[in-house]
DNA sequence: CAATAAAGGTTAATCGATTGACAAATTTAA
DNA sequence: TTAAATTTGTCAATCGATTAACCTTTATTG
C-alpha cells in the first residue's frame, strides 16, 4: 500500500480506504480510480494477516474429524467447506486420527493461528481440549458425538433409535442370529447403536443371539476379525455399527470366499459403492449435507455474536439395496 | 506476552525470546522457568498471526484439487498433510470443481492470506492463475496434470503408458471390442490415457472397434450414459479413464440390470470397494501416497530456498479383481 | 588492576494493514 | 457575509509478536 501511495503521491489511509470499500465519500471517484487502477498495475494483493491481526479475524475456520477417509466425515467437511466459502471463510481440515493427544495438540495449534471457530468431532478424551477451546473464546460447534460436561452446540442423529428401528425391520424380516460388529474404541454413538442393537434383539426374544464383536481401530484389525470369522460366517445378518469397521470388513471378505449366500449386511451410515456387490445390504443414512449446512450455520451464529448452545437432531432413513448378480 | 512482562516486571522481549526458545544463555534458567510457568497460569497462546506477520511465514500451505470426492485426490490430499503435520505446516485443502474461475479466485485468496506454498491440480484454463502464483513469489507444484508454458514442479504418472499397457494385456487375453469411457474436459492426462487406449486398439488391428463416450462432469451425465447405453452394454470390455466417470456409471448400473456377464471393466485409479461386486474388474493404480510425498518435498525445497522446477514421473500397476459372487 | 569477555536484559524499529480523530478546502445555508 | 456543513484526505496509534543493537553487571585473565 505503501508503494501505491508513493506511486498517487497520496497517504497509505487513502490507499486502505480504497483497497477496503470504505471510502464512500471520504474519497473522490477520480482518486478511487486511480488507486484500483495502479493497484492492479502494480499487481497488489492485500496481506491478509496483516489485516486479520489488525480486525481481529482470520476468516478461517477449522474442522476436526477424526477420521477423514470415513465417507461421512469427508462429505461432511466437503459440505461445510461449500458453505463456508460463501461466507468467506477458508478451512482447515484435521484429521485426529481417533488421538486424544492429536486431537489437544491440534486444538491448540488451531486457537493459535487465530481461527475464527472449530467444528469438531470430539475424541474419546477430548473434553478437555473442547474446555480450552471454549476458554479461549474461540466459538465452537460439535458434531456427531456428544461430549459429556461440554456445554457447546452439538449435532448429531439420534444413535439408539436409528439403531433399533433397523434392527427391528430387519428381525420382522425373519432374520435371526444377527450379529454385532464395532470398533473397540469407547464412543457415544457406538455404545448408544449397540444398545439399540441389545434391546431389539430382547424384544424379540432373541438374548441368546446377541452376538458382539470388537475390532480395533488400526493396527490389528485383521486379527481381530479372523478371531470371529467362524461365527460371523454362521449369522443370519451382521450389523456394522460404522463405515469404518465395515470397510475394514470388507477388505478381507475375499479371503473367506464372498459374503455367505443369504447373509444380510446392515450398516450404519452410507455404503453406496458397495451395494451392487453384495445380494442383500443396507444402511442407515444421515442426512449428512443438512447436518454441515447446521454446523456451519451454528458456527456464523456464535462468531456474529453470541447465542444459547442447543442440541440439533437429525433424522436418519434406512435404505435396502437390490441384489444385482 | 505484555501482561506477563508486567506481572514479572520484565520486558516484552524476554518474554518473547523465552517462549520462542531462543533464550540460549540471554535468559537465566530462574527467569525462564518464571516465564513459562506464568504463561501457563495464565492460558497464554501464542498469536500466531502476528508471528506469521513478523517473521513473512504463515506456516500454512495449501493443496488446490479439481474434485475432492475423487479417492484419488483424497488420499492425496491426506498423505500431504501427514507429511505437512511433521513440518509444522497446517494445510488448506481447497476444491477447484474443475473450474477455472474457481481455481483463480481461490489462488488469489490464498496469495493473500500468505500461504507458505500450493500444491495444485491445475484447472483446464489455469495456466494464467499458476503464473500468478509464481509471480508473486509463493512456491507452486503441480500434480496429476502437466500444465504447459508453466515453469513449474510436476508430479505425476506416465498416463499413456499405463493407459496402453492396461489396454495390451486386456487385449492379449482376448477381449476385442472394448469401448472407452472418459469425461468430456479436455485435461492432458485423460487425452494421453485415451491416445494408450486407441494405440492399443490399432496395434490389434482393431481400429473399427475403437468407440469412445464423452460423459459430462456435472449436471446432464445421466443423459450421457443413456445414450451410450446400448453400445456399452454390447462390449466385451470397457475402460472408465477415470475415477469420477467410474463412480458415475457406477450409480446408474442398477437401472440397466448389473454389468453383463462376462463383461470386464477396466478403470483408471483405484476402485477396491467396487471389486466384490463385479465378476472381472481391474485397475491402474497410481502410488499415491508416494507421489503425496513427493510433492510436499519438493515444496519445502522451494520455500527453504529455491531450486530448479523438475519432473517426477511415477511408475503405476495393474490391480486384476477376482469374482467373488 | 585494567582490559576483556560473558551473562542477563532492555530499547525500539518493524511486519502490513485499519480506523478514530482531526484538518483544509469547498459548498451551502441563513 | 458569516457560520455551518460537506467533501476529501491525512495523522498516528494499534493489532501482537520478533530481533538487531545496545546497555549493565559480574566474572575472568594476564
Amino acid at each position: 500500500m505503501q508503494d501505491i501511495a508513493r506511486r498517487l503521491n497520496i497517504s497509505r489511509s487513502t490507499v486502505s480506504l480504497v483497497l477496503s470499500g470504505k471510502s464512500d465519500g471520504r474519497v473522490s471517484e477520480a482518486l478511487k480510480k486511480k488507486v484500483m487502477e495502479t493497484a492492479r498495475e502494480m499487481d497488489y494483493h492485500l496481506n491478509e494477516l496483516a489485516r486479520s491481526l489488525r480486525v481481529g479475524s482470520s476468516k478461517l475456520i477449522s474442522v476436526i474429524v477424526t477420521d477423514i477417509s470415513n465417507e461421512f466425515f469427508g462429505q461432511m467437511t466437503f459440505h461445510i467447506q461449500e458453505e463456508a466459502k460463501k461466507a468467506g471463510y477458508l478451512v482447515l481440515t484435521i484429521n485426529s486420527n481417533e488421538s486424544d493427544e492429536e486431537f489437544e495438540q491440534m486444538s491448540r495449534i488451531l486457537i493459535s493461528k487465530q481461527v475464527d471457530g472449530i467444528i469438531a468431532v470430539p475424541t474419546p478424551g477430548g473434553a478437555d481440549a473442547l474446555r480450552m477451546i471454549q476458554d479461549q473464546g474461540v466459538p465452537l460447534v460439535t458434531v456427531d458425538r456428544l461430549c459429556e460436561g461440554v456445554d457447546a452446540d452439538y449435532v448429531g442423529v439420534d444413535n439408539y433409535d436409528a439403531s433399533k428401528q433397523a434392527m427391528t425391520d430387519l428381525l420382522k424380516e425373519g432374520f435371526r442370529k444377527v450379529s454385532l460388529v464395532r470398533l473397540d474404541i469407547d464412543i457415544p454413538p457406538l455404545e448408544a447403536r449397540q444398545k439399540g442393537y441389545e434391546d431389539a434383539m430382547r424384544e424379540f426374544g432373541l438374548d441368546q443371539d446377541i452376538d458382539i464383536h470388537r475390532i480395533r481401530f488400526g493396527e490389528g484389525y485383521v486379527d481381530d476379525f479372523v478371531r470371529s470369522e467362524k461365527r460371523l460366517l454362521k449369522a443370519d445378518a451382521i450389523f456394522f455399527t460404522s463405515y469404518r469397521v465395515f470397510t475394514q470388513a470388507m477388505t478381507l471378505v475375499t479371503r473367506v470366499g464372498g459374503v455367505p449366500k443369504g447373509q444380510c449386511l446392515l450398516c450404519f451410515d452410507n455404503v453406496l459403492p458397495y451395494m451392487n456387490g453384495i445380494s442383500d445390504i443396507r444402511f442407515v443414512e444421515q442426512p449428512v449435507e443438512n447436518m454441515a449446512r447446521k454446523s456451519f450455520e451454528l458456527l456464523l451464529a456464535q462468531i456474529q455474536g453470541g447465542h444459547d448452545a442447543g442440541r440439533y437432531i437429525f433424522p436418519t432413513r434406512c435404505i435396502t439395496g437390490k441384489r444385482l448378480i
